[in-house]
DNA sequence: AATGAATGAGCCTTCATTCAT
DNA sequence: AATGAATGAAGGCTCATTCAT
């Protein structure tokens, strides 16, 4: 029940907001009651705690996964971390689109536990980025943090407009973005 | 008053968001009562879509001034347009974090009127890559729409991290989107 | 302005309710401002008490000229007073309404003086009664206050249905309501 | 509770009117808060809608089991009609004058429901004229809609003034009713 | 585990009224 | 005579939360 209640929050908060979407929005769409509900969470803001933390530790998991995979270069795994993340967007998009939109939220208690994730997250991208610098696969004449930030700008900003059912699909817009980034746009 | 209660709205909007701001918020920060508010806007979300639509025209405007110049070419456009985005956020970056963040609390009947200029943003962008292609200064075998939507998105995110005070400035930043996207990270 | 304020006011009273009409109505109807409205009215409960005291002094001189009349019957003089009020409501139903309808939202000041003219207008009609009773032109075996309320109740209600372009015209309904009550229904 | 809130709110509309009533009025005369009225009514007009049918299915329910009444003549059930009005003031009065009074307060949609049993009620009892017309009871040279709505208005205007513990009980006001009906106050 | 009645704080909005000009 | 900005109290309604069962 307790992941059920979670599954349906994250369907409407992704719908329809955080502070738009009643406890009575949740349990009437499982055709439950609002004591159920306070059975399994104390509060609203521990259900989107629970949710932001779910969904960053997995990505966590994920990416730490692909970095630590021993025989590919740096382009190959940044390669994979973008299109884990457009991929991602079929399976559990909504749940990213309420960790972008509803972080603010969390009170400055929960966000201690989630912001330094959501940091290491990014962090970890641009460490892959030294490392291709390092090695000689990427020009080193940029600031790494700019570059890793303009990479999360195109992927994060994907959530809101890609269409996993649309014209091109994920492994495609991940390829196209790693063309951008790596190859550039100049003829 | 009226410009005034809108500028205090942006700043509360763009701390705590839309929802979480009540008009109590508002007018007690402009030392008002709240029926000096509802004198000047009939609704809250009135409020709200004025915030909108005064920030995209506003936007579509310079972006204008910028496609119309006659002797620049498209490479130069687009950087203009990316430093315009960029340099803006420190004179109305909340008028732009409202806007992306808040635009799911306006009616169909005022989306109506918004959404197409947000629309047209991109289209003039997605139109001067395409010159710029057609004039062999960009690459052709990738799509365009989803070009566009990649700059969007590094620009755009920035609203979220980019420090006006910080290491590196508006004019900097800028001109590393503009290598990333032009010549490539690649070495 | 004043008689014109309370004019449009009666219309909207009639029509909306006392409470459900707002000054802002009132002015906006006029194409004037609230300041006009408080120059010639103190309050809003003012202008009610105005209309109602116009409305029932009017009555009573009506009526009183009515029954003055040297040389009329008291069947003859019921008669003209029941016409005298159907009649009435083309000219001025809404005016009945308002006073029917919104009596309660006067204060208890207010009421001392409209309620006494109210009754001096049922009690009028008793002493016709009476009188018809002493000329044996009525019967005498019924409480003639009950009677009076009964033949008040027939008229006033008409506020509600009668229809001055209808099917039936004032001077018909007045006919069947003396009928009815001087010659009963009965074969 | 639910039972609890309409009565009292009867009490308090019949005193005060609809609108002069505050749902805070409502729940502190039961020593209850705002959020148990909500708990039971969705909105204040949905309690006045519950009020009008349940007052107006009453009546209809109390008037078919006269009208069907096998063994009695049009006359006696006229006379059943009226007397069963005027003995309801006792019991539920104040329901009787909340619905002559604030049906206004009624959206377009709730009126639907209400005013064809309102109408109903006039009907049926214009019918009972009628038959009363052919079985020669009473005089068929009036227009029977008028002649209904005289009746209507005689006992209707009394919700406003009968005291049932007043000097004349309900039993004989609806005599005397009746007496004028029928039979006339001429001599 | 789950229900359902009840709470109370807070929200958006309305509106009669005031007052300087 | 009339305007228009501003007030402040009150109203209808929402909703996270509590608690006895």
């Amino acid at each position: 029940m307790k992941e059920r209640i979670r599954e349906q929050s994250i369907q409407l908060f992704a719908k329809k907001g955080f502070k738009e979407t009643s406890i009575q929005d949740i349990v009437d769409a499982l055709k439950v009651t609002k004591g159920t509900f306070y059975y399994y969470f104390s509060t609203k803001e521990q259900l989107l705690n629970d949710i932001h933390l779910q969904y960053i530790d997995d990505l966590l998991n994920k990416q730490e996964d692909i970095i630590n995979h021993p025989s590919k270069n740096s382009k190959m795994k940044l390669h994979e971390i973008v299109y884990m993340l457009i991929s991602d967007i079929e399976k559990q998009g909504q749940s990213a689109l309420v960790f972008f939109r509803e972080m603010r939220n969390l009170s400055e208690e929960n966000l201690k536990l989630i912001v330094p994730k959501r940091d290491q997250f990014r962090l970890n991208i641009q460490q892959l980025i030294e490392h291709g610098i390092e090695k000689e696969e990427l020009r080193s004449d940029l600031p790494v943090d700019i570059v890793t930030l303009s990479i999360l700008g195109m992927t994060n900003w994907s959530y809101f407009w890609f269409d996993p059912n649309g014209r091109v699909n994920d492994k495609e817009v991940s390829e196209i973005f790693l063309k951008i980034v790596l190859e550039g746009l100049e003829k």
